[in-house]
RNA sequence: GGCGACAUAGCCAAGUGGUAAGGCAGAGGUCUGCAAAACCUCUAUUCCCCGGUUCAAAUCCGGGUGUCGCCUCCA
């Protein structure tokens, strides 16, 4: 498959450095707060990547990481006078709670920054003995000029940045582009003893030492959001690199921003919706949806009307799933498939086959998703008409969606079918068909409204009455 | 100032040289007691504008316009 690459800004063919391994690492939420929309757009796409990955055969360590030092998370904690861990441990158990709501499989490691301390602390003071940082007071900051490719990622060189680099308070520092490894603490302030002083990491080196310690010097994917490829990004490979003397990531991959009336959604602009809310007002499976029908790299535009449709085009998906399970339990005799119907299976290959196709193609999970609405069609077209399809049959369709779905991560949140159907609603359909039987059709709909304004819908089928929650 | 992205129907959106996918919304039809779901048909002579290259351009080149992002914490 082929995966663009910011470094090259090309299409690039994975080629993992160990065959049918990939390992990979993603950028992760500083836990301060519930995350926003814009926040999960990497999240999601990113699990997509990996489940795609996976379902071509590779072998995915997947490393996302959580920081939890930091000046945002110390604010808050001043603010409501409670420790820093209180903080963090809660919007870690918060940004579970809405992963896993967004069908988000957990990374194979989700490591803190405050468990590798001491692996940064070895990591600066290499950096230091290379000659690629230098201590002043208790801080510690990367030497920029050390490292003769900096700006490889975000195709700036020093010179050009150092010219609009904004004036810089603390001349302290070498060169204005610097950047801090180790920050000497400030009273109150979380710290850790270090040959320095008393402090904490800086951003960056939290994740070349996560990335060295998972997944080793050189890994295939970096992701993150496209905001992070100056400074996070190319501050990441100038201390890995640095350090390391080899090549740190091969591919660097960067999602598009979400934006809310064409401005960046983002905490500090104010102009943002929490997925928790988002998700009351469509569901999470909508807000999944939504961001898999275009493509990662393109900028998107997040509204609620964009939100009703994306759950409307997946409740297309969802009704298909459930006509095939409803037909299955109510309407399939056969268990042997009949030519044609064996012939319509084997028919159904051209579609993963596209799907692969596209997906292989950067992952383009807006065209992965039209090849289903197409193989959901020919499935419903072949179905809805069919009298006296076989067992066998109606899985092989259901399968063919499933395998496809599954991939992308749609279609999870699907409700459980008859069994809480309780005991009233169950007489009221039975009432129901006795009135339809007796040709009492006002009778019958009159039950039908009852049912409707109890959240009960109803549908009638060749195969009999199929219902489902509003 | 430096670096970069985007502009396709009412809305969302794919498509990087071969004659505009897919979804939502809308219209008509089939099916249905009526619905619902589903299926069928229709809905961009045209892809921000102006030039150019080519037998052929939404796609390549040049110029312009508009919007956004990074260069400071940010997915």
């Amino acid at each position: 498959m082929r995966l663009f690459n910011t470094e090259t800004g090309q299409k690039e063919e994975l080629v993992p450095v160990e065959p049918g391994k990939v390992k990979m690492y993603a950028c992760g939420p500083t836990v301060y707060d519930y995350i926003h929309v814009g926040n999960a757009r990497p999240v999601i796409v990113f699990d997509v990547l990996r489940r795609y990955m996976e379902f071509r055969g590779y072998d995915v360590t997947f490393v996302q990481n959580f920081t939890d030092v930091d000046d945002k998370i110390i604010d808050r904690a001043n603010r409501e006078g409670v420790p820093c861990e209180e903080i963090t441990e809660r919007f870690i158990k918060e940004y579970f709670t809405d992963a896993q709501g967004l069908g988000v499989q957990p990374a194979t490691f989700h490591p803190r920054a405050t468990e590798h301390i001491g692996g940064m602390l070895e990591a600066i003071q290499t950096l230091i003995d290379k000659g690629c940082a230098y201590a002043v007071g208790g801080d510690v900051w990367f030497r920029t000029a050390a490292f003769k490719d900096y700006g490889k990622l975000s195709g700036q060189n020093l010179e050009d940045l150092q010219a609009g680099a904004r004036v810089d308070v603390n001349s302290v520092k070498e060169n204005p582009m610097d950047f801090a490894l180790w920050k000497s603490a400030k009273p109150g302030e979380p710290s850790w003893p270090s040959p320095w002083g008393e402090g904490r990491p800086g951003w960056h080196i939290e994740c070349t030492v996560m990335v060295n310690h998972y997944l080793g010097k050189t890994i295939d994917i970096h992701a993150g959001g496209q905001d992070l490829t100056f400074p996070h990004h190319e501050n990441e490979i100038a201390q890995s690199e640095a350090l390391n003397d080899c090549k740190f990531a091969n591919f660097w991959l960067h999602n598009g921003f979400l934006s809310i009336d064409n401005k960046k959604m983002s905490k500090s602009l104010g102009n943002f919706f929490t997925v928790r809310d988002a998700a009351n007002a469509y569901g999470y499976d909508a807000i999944r949806m939504f961001m898999l029908m275009s493509h990662y790299r393109n900028p998107l535009n997040y509204s609620g009307e964009i939100l009703v449709q994306a759950k409307a085009g997946l409740e297309r998906l969802y009704t298909a799933v459930e006509n095939l399970e409803f037909l299955l339990k109510n309407g399939c005799r056969g268990e042997l498939c009949s030519p044609a119907e064996q012939e319509f299976l084997n028919g159904l290959s051209v579609y993963k086959d596209r799907f692969i196709e596209v997906m292989d193609d950067d992952f383009n999970t807006a065209d992965g998703i039209a090849v289903i609405f197409e193989l959901v069609r020919e499935i419903n077209a072949a179905t809805a008409g069919a009298s006296d399809p076989s067992k066998p049959f109606v899985e092989g369709c259901l399968a063919a969606i499933r395998e496809l779905t599954d991939v992308l991560g749609l279609l999870y949140a699907q409700a459980d079918g008859e069994a809480d159907l309780d005991t009233k609603v169950e007489t009221l359909i039975e009432a129901r068909q006795q009135a339809r039987a007796n040709k009492n059709w006002a009778e019958a709909d009159r039950i039908r409204d009852e049912l409707k304004d109890m959240g009960i819908i109803l549908e009638d089928t060749p195969q009999g009455v199929k219902w489902k929650r509003g």
